[in-house]
Order: structure tokens, then sequence, then C-alpha cells
DNA sequence: TTAAGTGCAAAAGCTTTGCGGGTAG
DNA sequence: CTACCCGCAAAGCTTTTGCACTTAA
């Protein structure tokens, strides 16, 4: 993310944070601006990484946490993944993912096609729909070179 | 899943270990049963669960194990969830899911128009996709009902 | 017969929790 | 000043692995 859009990411959490009386730390910030320099879509073992690499005694308690409290901020996403382990993005403008089933990577998409897709009629259901994902499913290049490999 | 269905998955995975020489053993069928009854989107533990209930001595191991191998063949299929646990899923037809963002529920959402969305062309990312899945996003009624609530 | 699968138990990862000290507002 | 947050360490879950025994084909 280039240095501009992520200064107004930073106010925007700063400002969330005063809206509602949470108390904007340094942690946050750190914790913040590593999943938006990261790009795709980082562990919380990833962002303690980055994190600690730049800022001493950062726990991983606290990445935790943070990531938890960020998220329902609704200033970054949980991401929908089909591995074992919680995965974070910096949610910024609609996109959709590549999802490799053999190896679980997920890669982002952007089509515009995609965007513009219609939105159906959920009421019956209860749900409140604010946005929506399209989830491209197959085998990335790697994994099939692999198959290939042993035939 | 009602029994004329489940008959003919269970047959379809006899076939399909037949013919890549693959054992068929009790408790591949057992765990697969499992996850067919289940519904939703099982994790291994609900599914250990589950077939502890009717079957002794089947280990955590064997049942993490197996729904690998189950996902591989493409008889059960990994859910892409929010959440920090992996999840499985009985695949049968196409469909879409309502996520919660709040509590990380994932319900089924089965419609017409989202089936019919046109693939686009992914051939520059060396992508092979065999389907998709529309996620809807937002929060459901129980918890924007807790959120009402506190105010 | 024999390659592959299974159970057990132990190890390895990821995440949460309790608590005393520290910090933003 | 005060409520909330943080780091630490320990506990709690989920998943993986090594090995001896069992089983499907």
């Amino acid at each position: 993310m280039d240095e501009r859009e992520k200064k107004g990411r930073l106010e925007q959490f700063e400002l969330l944070c005063s809206e509602r009386g949470i108390p904007c730390t340094v942690q946050r910030r750190v914790i913040l601006e590593a999943v938006l320099d990261h790009g795709d879509h980082p562990t919380a073992n990833q962002v303690f990484t980055d994190v600690s690499a730049s800022h001493r005694g950062i726990s991983r308690a606290t990445v935790h946490r943070t990531l938890e409290i960020l998220s329902r901020l609704g200033i970054i996403t949980k991401t929908c993944h089909p591995g074992k382990v919680a995965r974070y993005d910096a949610c910024t403008d609609i996109h959709h993912h590549l999802i490799c089933l053999h190896c679980d990577k997920v890669v982002d998409f952007h089509d515009e096609g995609l965007n513009s897709l219609k939105v159906p009629d959920t009421s019956s259901t209860g749900f409140e729909i604010s946005d929506f994902r399209v989830q491209l499913r197959g085998i990335c290049r790697e994994c099939r070179d692999k198959q290939d490999e042993k035939d």
C-alpha cells in the first residue's frame, strides 16, 4: 500500500478510536501498519514476525487481541480461508479470491465484471449484507506442475 | 441428506477408491457418512464427536488424516471460513454462503441467479478454475439483536 | 502377502487467559 | 486519576508425527 493511502487509513483508525473512546496505543498503530504493509492475507503469526522486526517486545497475545479488535472496528477484516488458522486482510476496495484447493493458497483477483454482481434478496435469512466476495476455486500452477511430475 | 443420496455418495466413494487403488476402510466410510449427515460445515472435532457416538476407538488423528484424504478425492471439500479451525463440507451441488462478520457463522444460501454467474478469464493467473462460491458478508440477526440490547 | 492404514501417545502450533505493572485520556 | 491495555507465562485447543500393529486388496 502506498504511503499516502496508509496515512489515510491510520488517521481513519485514530478517528474511530476517539469516536468510540477506545485507546489508540502504539501497539495498535504498529500492528495495523503491519497488516496494511503486508499486502495479502497474513496470519497472526506473520503479523507478529513483521512487527517484531521493527519493534521489540510486542507480545503474541497482544497481536491476537489487537487483530480481533481491529476487525471488530472494521478497519481490517478476517478473510475466509480453507486453512487451519485465522487470516486477516487490509480490506480496502472490493476484490475476489482465487483459491487453490490443493495447497490452500489464496490470491487476490480484481475483476470489474464480478464487482458488478447483483446481490440477491436475503431478507428471509435475517442477515443484513454489507458486501460480497467471489471465490474462484481450482488448482494453482505449482500444484498442477507437482501432479504432472508424479505421472 | 436423505438415505438414497447418501447411498449414492458412498458408492461414488468406493468407486473412486478402487479406481485409484486406495483402500476403502471402515473408518473412511464412517467418517464420510458423518460429514454427509452433519449438514452444515463441521470441524474435525465435530466429526470426531459424531463418529465416536456410534463407533468406539476411532482416533482423532485418523479423523484429521481421513478428512484431508476425502477432500483431496473431491468427495467432500474444505470450506472457506473466517475462523481458526479447518471446516469441511459435503460438497454436493453448487451453493453460496452467508457470512456473519461478527460471530463467524456461515450459513448455506441457494440462489439460481448467483449460480449462473459467468466465471471470468483467469488464464493469466495460472489457476485452473473448477467452480466458484459467492460469499455474502454482513451481520446475522442474533448479532444485530445483541448490539441493540447494548444501546 | 504386503503396502497402506490405524491407534496411541507425544510433540508441535496456534490462540486464550489471568495477573501485576504500565499508560492513554 | 482511573479504566483500560500490555507483557509474561501458563493453560487450552487443534493438528501433526513416529512407531508398532492391523487390515484391505
